[in-house]
DNA sequence: TCGCATCATGACCCGTCGGTCACCTTTTGA
DNA sequence: TCAAAAGGTGACCGACGGGTCATGATGCGA
């Protein structure tokens, strides 16, 4: 009555499938209210659970809660990182690096409320708390700019861009496709000068990120010449 | 016995030294332990007043000592952008802004755990509450957008950078700052690829905005043609 | 010196929420 | 069919912290 390795007993299998419905519940809670706002209670209730149930699956309560969810969300977004450019890896780097804006932004988007509680935690732990959680951070995020990293560093060796550190610029990009994405966030109400769509979204910081926005009319020392650019509409 | 206008009267001006130290006691507090986790308790015991104090320059309690250091921290910031580019108004853009990134790196790297609070905070009031402080942090961060994007509007009608929104583009380099300063905070104690002065931080900017990483080998379309970056250190 | 007004104070009140545990239901295996 | 194990549950507890207010101190004008 036990198939003991391969595919887990159904007890196994339940137990997984109802910590997935827990993190799954926890996950909007959190994005809704905050870490620090959002309830065990309400967590508990979207799960249809009971909370004492929650420990049952959590020893380690809130705290263990969080440190999932911060697990989980990296490993989509590196599943998502190495994805877009396997499928991309033949083609000239400015088309993949817009199709990886293009696939980043709708994930960042749609979890843009969740991403900012992390990064406030991550700050909160990150200092004046346990090492150990505080690793644990530390380390996830590691994970996705050494996902990132690697198609760049190919991309340097190919000449596609120029040679720098992999893991500066791999952050950088992070770091412009979540403020693209908060900006997406705050001007929806108000501001309309804004690329609307994902994809004019992922032309406007491909072009960014390769091209800048100076016009080069000036020559700077070490920087010869000109080139202009398109004007965007 | 009284000065009515132009200097206070003595209780006026104590009355405002006061707020003055309450906050800037709270500002403290709140980066240390972030908006959730820092106390009245110990905002008043640093500022070195009873709590009940507090109430009578703060009657809002803790939300209107957060809106008050949000107006705070928006003074600082647009003061000090409009400073730098006044002071550089004469020169090329690229210098200004390389000028500019090293003025303002300094300023947010050491307010990054304020920073990081306010945002978290911008977040969680920005929906699902009153509307009131809601449209307050929208105002706030609004002037900062407008102060940075004068100059760059200037610098577009110079010519020395292409055109495109002013206000997009203000809040992308806003964003490329804190992320780098960010990224600074974090790898400070590991990673070590990265500019560690603001001089040689506010030069890899620059270049990243103005120029981009591209080589620029490939040819597409409207961008005809080359000009090379010089590699960083 | 006296009375009044202003202001500082921290003990206290009270709502909230993370975490616990005694109890109940369901499943298992004989 | 039944007992024992496993698992689910929510009432309850205790800590915590925002906000209040009775009390006392201070200053000021008469």
């Amino acid at each position: 009555m036990e198939q003991p390795s391969e595919s887990l007993s159904r007890r196994e299998r339940e137990r997984k499938a109802r910590r997935a419905e827990m993190l799954a519940a926890a996950q909007e809670v959190f994005a809704e209210k905050g870490y620090n706002n959002a309830t065990l209670e309400e967590v508990a209730a979207r799960a249809e659970f009971g909370k004492g149930t929650l420990y049952n699956y959590f020893p380690g309560g809130k705290q263990e809660i969080l440190l999932a969810i911060v697990e989980h969300f990296h490993d989509e977004l590196c599943s998502l990182i190495t994805r877009t450019f396997d499928a991309n890896g033949s083609v000239d780097f400015r088309t993949s690096l817009t199709s990886f804006f293009e696939d980043t932004f709708a994930f960042f988007l749609e979890r843009s409320e969740l991403f900012l509680t992390l990064l406030q935690e991550a700050h909160r732990i990150g200092l004046s708390d346990d090492p150990e959680p505080r690793q644990f951070f530390g380390e996830q995020r590691e994970r996705a700019i050494r996902a990132l990293a690697i198609p760049l560093e190919e991309a340097m060796h190919r000449g596609e861009i120029r040679r720098s550190s992999p893991r500066l610029l791999a952050h950088m990009i992070l770091v412009n496709l979540n403020g693209a994405q908060m900006k997406a966030c705050m001007s929806r109400d108000t501001a309309t000068d804004f690329p609307s769509s994902a994809s004019s979204m992922a032309q406007f910081l491909t072009a960014l990120m390769l091209d800048g926005v100076g016009h080069r009319t000036h020559d700077t020392p070490s920087r010869p010449s000109p080139g202009r650019m398109a004007v965007s509409s």
